[in-house]
Order: structure tokens, then C-alpha cells, then sequence
DNA sequence: TCCTAAGCGAGACGGTACGTCTTGTCTTCCA
DNA sequence: TGGAAGACAAGACGTACCGTCTCGCTTAGGA
């Protein structure tokens, strides 16, 4: 899957100082503060040679992106779950609470835009996808799936991000529970 | 209210170019993508003057979006309902319909992060204050009250940034009746 | 004969700030040596502010030519002198030496070669005037006018830079004469 | 005491391509606008290559002129004349117009400082040696040998660049003759 | 014939300077 | 005398070169 299975060994130490500068910078004071030259300084790296892996910031911030993604897949397994709970969402919670502090400063309310915008795409798309087939499987519900998957989304990550926002105050195992109670009707 | 009973029709004048301005450029491209010089020029206004009436582009937009806080109280009323729903949000996706494109571009998944926040917080503070009185009557629930403010809150928002996204693909009161049936277990 | 007769005060206290450091810099390490940076530096000034008088680092220096070729025409005398030596060039070597750091900087050998060429263009020019007519005077010469006058223009500037370079082991006066006596015969 | 007796064939052949580069890529756009990465390319060696066998790009050049100054002394003659013309530049001429377009392109009046100045310091040490010789010899001249030196220096080739510069208007003996007579008194 | 050292291409890298852009402050002028 | 005009300092941006460097790959020439 690797897309330049023979890169130089010193490029992916140089793309691996840019990602782990970028990352500590984003926590202390949130990506839109952070200035190219930050990155340079933390990377300890020339200038051009950031530019010369990345196009820009949003660029390097996007390849980070990359992982996340992946991740949040293997998090929610990929076989749709025909029964239980629509959304398996203990492990993604655990994920979140893993790595939170980076994940505070990308899809917290002070997050990025951008980024927030992705997850919930690619969430959406999955939920989608279950109540679809749930539906097809004859499962019935007074709301159309189309709200139902918006909603569901849109409610686990609203309360994902109050949760980040808030360095969370309860463990994954409660937010879980909280959000299978709360969507019980859902 | 006037701070300066006499305030010079100058000022005013002055400040309702500016505000066309940034309608005129925010609907041209996108809020981010303003600058202020943009605004300036457009507006055929001196920098100084800018910045005589306003600390910064942020701002300008914030005044503009003083009566939208007032108009969410008015439509969300103002005495916490000890029964029936928690939010009554008919009169809310009402209100979002008849300016659907402003509020598509100000909250809408592609709006102004800033203005979704500040309408967030406000939401979460009327929900919060009608969930703590209700627990006070002796209201109970499984999950606490912080976290099903949050949870409702996120939720109406999302799902009104969904219907948004999407032209309102339901009416006003169906949007308010699968809300209620969505979130009827919170 | 001012281009801007009411430019700002202001401007023309930066502009004169830019040209003073870019002096003292010329005279420090040379002209190709200096940075843009620097100027910025020794002016005490915003970089903007450079990029806002002068497109570019030599358009800065060619706005320094511009008062070098009036005080040279003043020097040479405007009416073509029809007999005894044809440039008097006593003016020229005293106001060489008058600032003679600053014009071995840009006319030394180590100099400016955009600098030299322009000077050179406007001497040759003079010179040519003045022997074409003398020839059409009658004054004959076994040697064409077209190179007597490349010669005389430069020999005069052979020699100039040659006084600069060495800091100057004669006098003004000196020089006059010396040039006078070894070009009798041109 | 040669220093590479044995040099590899290969050394040459690169440096060889390396000359006909910086060669090719003077003519089309001048040695100035030239980057070293230009050279590399054209002649199609690695970064690292050139910077193996030139330190800079003037490096690369002032090799390509070693024999320039070799040609220079054959022309002139060893032995300091202690009669006739102090220089006798028939053969600098006639050479000069040999190769006028490299000569045009390097000491042209757009040709490269380096270049001048370094046949300008060898031509004046060869006068100068000349002079002081007539000078013990009992020649007598009002005007001091340095100054002199400097003045025959410059205005030879002054009027080579003139020359150069006009692509040869005149031949090399009427140059000759017309150098003479011009500095007749000198 | 093999081995080993050099020449070499490729190009990553840290730097430095560039010219552009935007911001928020500060100064001057004018009505 | 207070608002309009716009000069200014600050500093980030993305680009262009530079000279150094580390890699493997030929490619002789001596063992």
C-alpha cells in the first residue's frame, strides 16, 4: 500500500521530524497559530526542504490526515453490524482518549475545520451504510435513513468534540454507554 | 441606548458601507478569503477608518450577527419549559428557513466556525439552565446533566447543519418531529 | 522639475533614510554585496516599506544616479567649449573627490558596472558633441572622430578610476594636468 | 610539478562538459543570468560532480581563461621594448579580432568585471615594468611612471572595448596607428 | 579474474535572500 | 478637532539558488 515503497530513508526521518513538530506545535497553540517557520524551527530543517515535501501547511496536515482515517476505519470495523448498536463507538472513544491532546486540537471545537469536516464524511458514509442495509434487512424506524445517519453522526461527534473540549471527564467505557443511552430512540 | 446621543450620520453611513462591503465579498469568496483591504477598497473607506469602528475583520462580522443571537432567544423563548420537550425547535428550524442562505453560509458546514461557536454556546447555556431546574424538580435521568446538554445541543445543531447542507429536504415541522423522536430517550 | 512636488514628508524622510543606508553599505562591503536586508536593517525600516519605494535593490541605486548625472553636466559646463582643452575636467576630478568614497564604490574597479556604463554612455555623448563641432569648425585631426572620442572618454574614466582605486595620490588639480599633458596629442 | 599527471580520462571528459556548458549557456543568456543548476543540466552531470572539480561557478570560468593570459604575454612580447611605442598592440589587436565574439563577451563593455580586471592588472603590470625601465634607462616624461602606466593601461583598453563594442569598424593596423597617435604624448 | 577505490548521477538537505502579502498602528491632513 | 487617507513596521509566505552531504552505481587498474 506504501505509495513510494523506496523512499530515502533520510526523507521519511525528515517527513517523520515535520509530522512530530507539526503535532507538538498544534497542541501548544492550535494549527492556525502555527507559522511555517514554527514547524522549520521545532523540525530543525531548512526551509526549502519543508517546501520540498510539502506544498504548503494545510498539505502536511493532510497527509497526517491520512493515518487518521485508517484508524478511525479499523476502529470501526469494517463488516457493518447488522444487530446491536448502530454505531460501535467504545473503541473510537478509547482511540480519541489515546492520542487526545492531538486530537483536541484537530476535530475539538477549537479544532480544525477542515479536518472535522473529513471524519464526519467518512463517518457519515458509514453509518449510512449500516442503516441502509439494516433497512433493506427490514429493519423499520419512523425516520427516514438519511436523517437518522445525519443525525447519529452528527450527534457522536458533537459529543465527542464536548468531551475532547472538556479533557474528559468521564472514561470511554461511560461515554459509550451515555451515547447508546441517549440515541436509544435512534 | 445611543452611546453618543448625537452620533454623527458620518459613522453610521460609514459603517453600513462597511458592512455591505463584507456582505457583498463573504458571499463572493467565502468569509476566509476577505481581507481586510478588501473590505477597504471595496467599501472605498481608509484603513484608519477600519479600524476606528472595529478592532479587526472578526469584529465587523461579530456586529453583524448581534441580532442573530437575539433573534435564537426570542424564537427559543425565554422561560425554561418544566414539561414537554426540551427544546421546542419548531420555531428555531423556522427561522433557519426563512434565511436559509445567510445562515447555510454563516453555520452551514462550509460557514464561519467562529459564528457556529458562538451559537453553540448560547444553545448549550439555555439547555443547560432548563435541564438543572428540571433536575431540581426532581427530574431524574441515567445520564448527567452536563453531558445531555451537550449531547442535545450538539445534536439539534448538527442536524440542523445537515439540513442546511442539503437545501432543507424536509419542512420545518418535520425536522422538529424527528428531533423530538431522535431524541426522545435524552 | 520635482516629480512629486507635495509627496509626503514622511516619504521622502524614508526614502532618504533607504538611500543614506544603502551609502554607508556600498562603501562597507560593496554594492553586490549588499542585501536587501541589510538596507532594511540600517534604515531601520519595515520591509514593506523598502518594496513600497523601490521595486528592487538596483532601482533604489538608480535613483541615486539620477542627481550623479545632473552634477556631472553641471561639472562639464554646458556649452560645448570650441577651443583650449576639450573636457575640462578639473570640475570632474574635485567633485570625485568630494565624495570619493561613495564614487569609488560605484565607478571603482571594484565598482558598479551598470554605474560606469551609464556614466561612460553620458561622457561619450558630451565629448562627441564637442568634437563634431570642432570639426564642423574646421579643426582638423588625423584620427576619426568617432574614436578620438571613445578614446578621450575612456582614457578620463581609465584614469578616474584608477585615482579612486589608489585613494586618490594626487590632487585634483594634479590630475587635470597630468590628463591634459598626456593627451595633447588626441 | 604538474598537478594531475594522470588525470582520468573521465575527469576531463567532464570538465570538458562542464566548459561547453557555462560556453553554450554565456552566449544564450550571459554568464551572470547563469545558475550553476543550468550548467549541471546541460551538461547533464550530477550537483555534486561540478562542485568536485569547481568550487563556483567563477572558479569554472577563471579556468577557462588561464590560456587568455598566456596569449596575452605571447602577444605582447617578453622582453620590455626600450625603444619605439611603449606597447605594441598590432598583435593584441589582430588577436582580439581573432575570437572577437568571445573577447566581446568578455571584456565587451557587458563582457564580466572579473574577466577585465584580471587582463586589466596583467596589462598594467607589463607597462609599468616597461616604463620603469625607460625611466633608469634616462627617459624623461613630466608625468609621474604610475600614473602613466595607469593611463596607457585604461586607455588601451578603452579603446579595445570600444572597438569591441562596435564589432571592429576599423582594422587592426589602423587601430594600431590610431592608439600611436593618440597617446603620442604619452 | 576478481576486488577495490575512485568517479559519478542523483538529489536531499540547511541556509540565505528574495519579492509579495496582510495586518494593526501611527501620523498627517483637511473639512 | 476628529475622521479619512494612507505610510509604516512587522513578519509570514512560497520561490530560487547556493554549497555540502550522503547514497548507490559504474568502471577502471592493480592484485
Amino acid at each position: 500500500m506504501a505509495e513510494q515503497p523506496e523512499t530515502d530513508r533520510r526523507v521519511r526521518k525528515t517527513k517523520q521530524r515535520l509530522n512530530e513538530a507539526l503535532n507538538a506545535l498544534m497542541v501548544e497553540k492550535g494549527y492556525d497559530k502555527v507559522t511555517v517557520q514554527d514547524i522549520i524551527n521545532r523540525a530543525d530543517v531548512g526551509r526549502s526542504t519543508f517546501y520540498a515535501h510539502y506544498e504548503t501547511k494545510d498539505n502536511l496536515l493532510m497527509s497526517k490526515i491520512e493515518h487518521l482515517k485508517e484508524d478511525m476505519h479499523l476502529a470501526l470495523g469494517d463488516a457493518p453490524a447488522l444487530t446491536g448498536p448502530v454505531i460501535r463507538c467504545l473503541p473510537l472513544f478509547s482511540h480519541l482518549s489515546e492520542n487526545h491532546l492531538i486530537f483536541k486540537s484537530m476535530i475539538g471545537s477549537h479544532g480544525i475545520a477542515k479536518v472535522s469536516e473529513l471524519v464526519h464524511a467518512g463517518l457519515l458514509q458509514h453509518v449510512t451504510e449500516i442503516l441502509e442495509r439494516r433497512s433493506v434487512e427490514g429493519d423499520r424506524h419512523e425516520v427516514p435513513v438519511d436523517v437518522r445517519a445525519g443525525f447519529l453522526t452528527g450527534s457522536l461527534l458533537a459529543l465527542a468534540q464536548w468531551w475532547l473540549d472538556r479533557d474528559m471527564p468521564y472514561s470511554p467505557e461511560q461515554m459509550d454507554e451515555m451515547f447508546q443511552a441517549l440515541t436509544a430512540s435512534a
